[in-house]
DNA sequence: GTGTTGACAATCA
DNA sequence: CTGATTGCCAACA
């Protein structure tokens, strides 16, 4: 087998695959990835994307209220703009209308 | 085994 | 909007 692709733990791989499949424009709070896995919470999505985040979309990712993760909000609010993400906020505080940017698999 | 922390969520003041 | 509080789950010291 030599096929030592990434050594993510099995929560992670999934975590990572249901970000990589949400489409532009769309988005997904922590707490919906959670239950779209059916298992964790919204704790371990977020951690899961801190560690491995980078190899996502991880501005699709954002917490409940709509608003991007920390640090990012900049690059996120970019990343909307380009994406045509519906905004309720093209400014900071920066948040997405998740009424209709809310995205389920 | 316990306590703290965290890219969370929801509610109340 | 800020702060406090509770619930949830896992990683870490």
């Amino acid at each position: 087998m030599a096929t030592a692709e990434r050594p993510v733990d099995d929560y992670s791989a999934r975590v990572l695959d249901v970000v990589d499949a949400i489409p532009p424009g769309q988005v997904m709070s922590y707490g919906d990835v959670a239950e779209y896995l059916g298992s964790g919470g919204p704790r371990q999505v977020g951690r899961v994307m801190s560690t491995y985040g980078g190899g996502v979309a991880w501005w699709r990712v954002l917490h409940a209220d709509g608003t991007p993760a920390p640090g990012h909000d900049s690059a996120a609010l970019a990343r909307y703009l380009q994406e045509g993400t519906p905004l309720r906020s093209a400014r900071p505080p920066v948040r997405v209308d998740m009424r209709r940017a809310r995205w389920k698999g």
